[in-house]
DNA sequence: CATACTCTGTTGTCTATACATTTTGTTTGC
DNA sequence: GCAAACAAAATGTATAGACAACAGAGTATG
């Protein structure tokens, strides 16, 4: 008989009492789950309730199911989505200690092309951040970050040295996010940003463009990261439905 | 009354129908769906079969449901998950058309990067290919591409000028996919693969290296492709859940 | 030996019903 | 008029059972 776990539900007993097995590895990657009627028996439920669960976990890929056989626990690791984070938050979850140098700070009307990603009219104006990014307080990329004025009234008061600038999207201005656009490519960096980041006069560098969108799909920030070519690279991973 | 549309189940009728609904736009993103026991009605089942087909619906993120309001059509535009696909696959889904020009081919001991990737011991050999991509005729990228002699015997004798490498893997060889670990560098390119992709005598490119792994986590392929810096670019796009 | 059949166990589909929970609107009482 | 109470509508949870479809083992038959 299963122990009572204090859940609301009988199906999220039951839910939790296989997710724990498979954590604690008492079902194994690739082992046979109970059937679901023993698994009624054990819970004292109807076989309904254990298939919500069963189906549950299905859904999350923690398991999967072959009629006439059985429920066997997923053996591919459960891979957890990318995540909408800045550089701050990537850096830190790399386990190093971001850090920032302001170049220059302003407010102005931006390019056409910042323009066309923003979706902005022609008299709108946006606040341009240009930092150099450091890592363990060695140079890891250089940034430019572009909001339309409209939406972050006031953004210049915010200490940009001690808070991500996502972090202040998120709690300062409790706006929501919901979607971001990312674009790599390799290029050729200016003499300025060249010596900046790798302290010679040219090079090339990975430059990721992101957008970030609201929940309503309004966009958020545009910004170019151009990232320490050896020191950087992103990673993508595809797994096969 | 619903139309028979030959599904097998009555939970697919259902589903068939709103998703047909849904695309003809006759239930449009964010309005309200017909509540479960008129759909019980129109389709003459139990609620519980309308259940598993609205269940399923929110389990693909086509619609979700609000106990005591009802079911509702998503209003986010759904993004398909990225799929594996190789060259030949990526740019005929760009609309433009592939070709590959190649530069040599060899049955080679690895180097050290290449062995560690592809998990091999020692004395183990690979093929080696060595191709100029082309997309519309035109130089794309460069591919150096790393197969286990031992997965695959008799590489050769494949015409990997008419088809696509992965499209043998799995139609020839009968491998299934499983992960595509990817990461994307910018590097300098050699001389000889600077003329070849660029015509000029040096400079840069975005490098994508790919390992692709079997269901059984066997890494089946290593690959480098170097591509063209201003005709190329990554896309990653991430939704927040 | 090989094939076909049957039997058993398992998951998949489906019904009919009951009650719980949440949202929303309506009515009632003050 | 306003707030509390009630009612209606919708989805959520749960039961007990029936039959279908599939997998695998064992058995019978040629």
């Amino acid at each position: 008989m299963a122990t009572y776990t204090g859940e609301k539900h009988a199906y999220l007993e039951v839910e939790k009492f296989l997710r724990d097995s498979i954590d604690n590895r008492m079902y194994s990657p690739g082992s046979l789950l109970p059937t679901e009627k023993s698994l009624c028996e054990m819970f004292g439920v109807s076989r309904m309730t254990i298939r919500q669960a069963l189906n549950n976990l299905v859904n999350e890929k923690i398991i999967f199911r072959i009629r006439g056989k059985g429920s066997f626990v997923s053996n591919v690791m459960i891979e957890k989505p990318p995540v909408i984070q800045g550089f701050t938050d990537e850096i830190t979850s790399m386990g190093m200690r971001p850090g920032s140098e302001m170049i220059s700070f302003d407010r102005i009307v931006p390019s056409e092309g910042v323009r066309a990603a923003l979706q902005l009219n022609a008299d709108e104006m946006v606040y341009c951040f240009h930092r150099l990014r450091l890592a363990d307080d060695a140079p890891m990329a250089v940034e430019y970050s572009y909001l339309p004025t409209k939406l972050f009234p006031n953004l210049d008061r915010f200490n940009l040295m001690e808070n991500s600038l996502y972090g202040i999207i998120k709690h300062q201005y409790h706006v929501q996010f919901s979607f971001l656009a990312q674009q790599v490519r390799a290029v050729k960096l200016t003499r300025a940003d060249a010596q900046r980041l790798l302290g010679t006069g040219s090079g090339f560098s990975l430059q990721v463009s992101r957008t970030l969108y609201s929940i309503s799909n309004l966009p958020l920030e545009y910004s170019q990261t151009l990232y320490h070519p050896s020191k950087y690279s992103v990673n993508i991973n595809i797994a096969q439905d």
